[in-house]
DNA sequence: GTTATACTTCGTACAGTGTACGCAGTTGAC
DNA sequence: GTCAACTGCGTACACTGTACGAAGTATAAC
């Protein structure tokens, strides 16, 4: 039910807090906690039980603290989110395919493929602007590196980066939609047509919609397998980066 | 903050919602509003204040009614988010552009994108289901019609209509995202990259990620401009239909 | 050693949210 | 005239994030 807001202060103590740079004070009680126990605890509650369970009460329950005591750590709950988010982010093997741009980000898409289905939690995290942390950073630099020297000009980088990045984001959070869906109403996706189907036709009859009745239940009897998701994502990847194909070509080759 | 979800009770009780198939009981008092009344409401309010300004009780309020009122008319919020889903639907104008399936498929991304930037609380709606009201069946089939025949499968034409469907969710959000923050916040784009800058460069040493740095620079201080946004939109689409244009190539002409 | 200060934890409170429950009043069918 | 069906809606509940301030503690300054 829930899309959170990742945060928006202070420049100077966000960054402090992402990078762990906080000044630790002379005086005072020693703090109980440290940034990362209680980052580690949200992402625990977050994995297992979704975002919309993360509420600070939870989370302080968890940590066996009262509530507002994470507001010491945390200006509120959008730096906490930037937070996880930077922390996850660095779970990106990272790894450095040889080869040429396409192969760079195949895996690119593959690899945050893998963190967002690893962490559903986070497609419903509206990042208003990216945590600067240093994974963050690290991810972006990496991203670049696969579409670096073929011809692009900075901004064009930017842009496909962000088409891939972007495509993948709406693919799983597609995928990851469908499955919770499954499992919040208990029906397939089949069985939901077939339940809609004959009071459908009944109220407005069907064959006003011929196309979307075929497609409709041809799509439903195939893809029930979980093979199928991986299908359409693997699909839609490949028209994207032939898409992008033919303007590397173009730029490399301005002259043909 | 809140990304809500829309309806999932009843197929038969939903259906005659959307469709305004409600038996109006011969007993008892007149109901002193229509479904319609509530749903023209509703849509003033998340069209000018935002999907996490409507509230039952705000509404409620428009409507010079209590707030469980409402729900002798819905089931849950749920159930009101699918009618005006369906409803605003029907704003699309749906036109036959004559010619090719790209010139087609062209249409209908655009199509959605005017009315999703018309109606911004849309992207923030997890259509758990589509609610299979008029508006969305006719929509469907419309963008379906525009992959008939061209020697795709029944499967793969869904497949390529929710690609399209899917890229102009994502872009649009993104660009509306970015729209919103500014106001939030009151920056623009270049303006929260250069009051990051500093700190950051303190803090860890840009020199560490030298394409951020040189990329992060050129897209801050070109993209301020609207025109902007609308190009990377088109960007995105040809990127896009140059990769279906891949797979209807090479179906319709398999024995090449 | 005392005092002042900075820092900690966290209970309480507030303004919200969606909606379950049940009561009071109204209308038409019998 | 009686009863059942229906409508409007007040109250209450279990939540949410977090502002405020009180109470306690460790250290710096004197």
């Amino acid at each position: 039910m829930n899309q959170e807001y990742s945060g928006s202060g202070d420049p100077a103590k966000s960054l402090e807090l992402l990078w762990r740079r906080r000044p630790q004070p002379t005086r005072g009680p020693k703090p109980a906690l440290t940034v990362d126990q209680i980052v580690t605890a949200a992402l625990k509650v977050a994995d297992t039980d979704g975002l919309a369970a993360m509420s600070m009460r939870r989370l302080a329950d968890e940590l066996g603290v009262g509530a507002m005591t994470l507001y010491r750590y945390f200006p509120g709950k959008g730096e906490l989110l930037d937070v996880m988010l930077d922390t996850v982010y660095g779970e990106l093997p990272r790894r450095d395919v040889p080869g040429e741009w396409r192969a760079k980000l195949d895996e690119v898409a593959r690899e945050n493929r893998e963190l967002y289905l690893r962490h559903p939690w986070m497609l419903q995290v509206a990042i208003s602007r990216p945590p600067l942390g240093p994974n963050v950073m690290a991810k972006y630099e990496w991203e670049l590196s696969a579409v670096e020297g073929i011809g692009l000009s900075d901004v064009e980088m930017d842009s496909t980066v962000a088409l891939v990045n972007g495509y993948v984001h709406g693919a799983v959070r597609t995928a990851v939609e469908a499955r919770q869906v499954i499992l919040r109403s208990g029906m397939t996706d089949k069985e939901w047509w077939l339940a809609h189907v004959p009071h459908l036709d009944q109220i407005s009859d069907l064959a006003k919609f011929p196309l979307s009745a075929r497609v409709g239940t041809a799509v439903g009897s195939e893809f029930d397998a979980p093979y199928d998701v991986d299908h359409a994502f693997e699909y839609g990847l490949e028209r994207l980066l032939d898409g992008v194909s033919a303007l590397v070509v173009n730029r490399s080759a301005p002259e043909g």
